[in-house]
DNA sequence: GTGAAAGCGCTAACAG
DNA sequence: CTGTTAGCGCTTTCAC
């Protein structure tokens, strides 16, 4: 209704130029078939008249919008910032705009709600974190809807994702602990409905193996990725007769909450206990004592995850693939060897 | 080019229906004049048919998208993320679609690139700390194009704002610390080309005046909101022959980089030294010691500053007008009183 | 090379 | 109350 007054469009340009709409359409649209001179003298006019070609139209004619959904959980933690660094450069590359929904937003309506408007409005959907995937990816994949999950370990469902090697840097992570001297090693899990989650705590269990360490099913507390999971968790491994000398969390987050809840005991970290992460989000490096743990290249997922919805919607990628970034152990200041050895 | 397949239109509704695409449109509309008992069965097949409404052709028909732009200088603090969260509340509420732009890509644009994709995309724009609003509001006020400022303090520019009481919080915080016992307090500026920045500093001189204290230049550390900021100058502020008791930092990045330098040089937070911020981000009350900081209520702005923005685009509202909402004092533990009262 | 014409899917004004 | 009609601004054949 509220029509905005002074627009310009492209029958105002042609008329100015003296041609026809349709061959200012394909100067627009970078067609080769025009002769130079006419190009040079609409590209003029265009500049003049301040035309801003609408984004509507031209998708509604064209059936391509040249914009991204991108559905995250949240917005708060610098986790998320950090993907969303990584997509944001992409699309800017390719010129997409990129249009934000909540998880939150998602889940008040139907199940399908996704799918909808996906249809009605974007290319291409980014999905970080998906909680309960099958939510998505059934109607998603029926309608053949480009989309790519990122930080997510699908758990049998055969489509595009991007994630990191979760197994790969919770074994790494465990075996540093090892390597300097600790055997009893606790464990803070993820939500274990998440593939990330699961990993994690597989690579730990791996490489208490490996060692010939047994796994102490005392030792490994459930959490589910939230801050207050690290300070309980904490809590009851270091109530234990014999508590662990090191605590591995499954992120960042509860890493940080842990190192409270042993300080809160009167322990010193990293003497008395040391405590490591899994993310190295931006945070980490700041708390004292900065927080020793496994990095994800988040912006890069963000970045690679961006590229490869780019090119299935290009159709240039179809088969469904999942990449996996490397993670990379970050020792910082909240581990170090145990006091004594009498493990 | 790439139609999506299987989209089913108005039209495809209409057939089935038995009535005319226009009495879809009605239903869709919710206009009253539809007898209920064809409402029901239009709404029937719509549900049966899994029909969706296309979003470009209806924005194209009617003028309005329900897609509101936020443009935002970033997204890895948790600064940034507090206020999106405020917006994605309200815009929930109202049904409006939110397309994220960053200010890093719109700067590499023309001047007037955020006014031209505003006019061909969405009906208003939220601006979230523009460092240079003139880039902004020039064109769109020009334009009559919706938009809301969010925590700028305008310095002449009359357009919809909202922000915080910066002077007030500015105030009250160092008043707080004069009553602790400081009396050399060094304060550390944001980027005094912000009228927030400015604001702020204003207040913790008055309050000085107000106590009958000294402005003391060389106790102002003039910085730009950016966390190496904090620690220069915290560094110099305790170099001083006669090193303040209290740093008092614009901000909250820059008041834990403070921290570092602080006990970098030997000093214990808060026996030796109190340091306290701005802006009660999410890791204020995660380091150690937890931050005494000045509260904004970052959600509530994002929120307020969508409510005023809808206003604008419904034509409720015309005046400009500029919200602040009030600061809070969060005391937690890097203050304390001084060591001995020799100042 | 360029113009003309037919939609894209929908809203809104106008008939009836 | 409901059908019809004319666009919204643009892309895309199809002629010339």
């Amino acid at each position: 209704m509220a029509k905005r007054p002074n627009k310009v469009t492209i029958v105002d340009v042609a008329t100015e130029a003296g041609v026809s709409f349709g061959t200012v359409s394909r100067v627009l649209n970078q067609d080769a078939h025009v002769k130079s001179e006419t190009r040079q003298r609409v590209l003029e006019t265009i500049h003049r008249l301040g035309y801003v070609a609408n984004h509507q139209a031209r998708s509604l004619a064209s059936g391509v919008s040249k914009v991204v959904g991108v559905l995250v959980p949240d917005l708060g933690t610098g986790y998320i910032g950090e993907i969303m660094r990584g997509i944001d450069v992409e699309l800017g590359i390719s010129g997409h705009d990129l249009v934000l929904y909540t998880t939150h937003r998602a889940a008040a309506k139907e199940a399908n709600y996704v799918a909808n408007l996906a249809q009605s409005m974007v290319d291409g959907l980014l999905i970080v974190l998906p909680r309960k995937p099958a939510d998505y990816t059934g109607t998603l994949t029926e309608r053949k809807f480009p989309f790519v999950l990122i930080d997510h370990q699908g758990t049998g469902e055969d489509c595009a994702a991007v994630g990191a090697t979760n197994w790969q840097g919770a074994y790494s992570a465990t075996e540093y602990l090892i390597k300097l001297g600790h055997q009893r090693i606790g464990f803070i899990t993820g939500s274990l409905d998440l593939g990330a989650a699961l990993d994690r705590l597989d690579g730990y269990k791996s490489a208490l193996r490996t060692y010939h360490l047994a796994v102490d099913p005392q030792l490994i507390y459930e959490g589910t990725f939230n801050q207050p999971d690290g300070y309980t968790g904490a809590g009851c491994l270091l109530e234990l007769e014999q508590p662990p000398t090191a605590i591995f969390a499954s992120n960042d987050m509860m890493a940080m909450a842990a190192m409270d809840a042993a300080r809160d005991r009167g322990y010193h970290v990293p003497q008395d206990i040391s405590i490591l992460g899994f993310d190295d989000i931006p945070q980490a490096s700041l708390v004292r004592p900065a927080l020793t743990t496994v990095r994800q290249p988040l912006e890069q997922m963000g970045r690679v995850a961006t590229q490869m919805l780019l090119e299935i919607i290009g159709g240039a990628r179809s088969k469904t693939s999942r990449i996996e970034l490397p993670t990379e152990l970050i020792q910082r200041n909240s581990t170090a060897a145990p006091k004594d050895r009498t493990g």
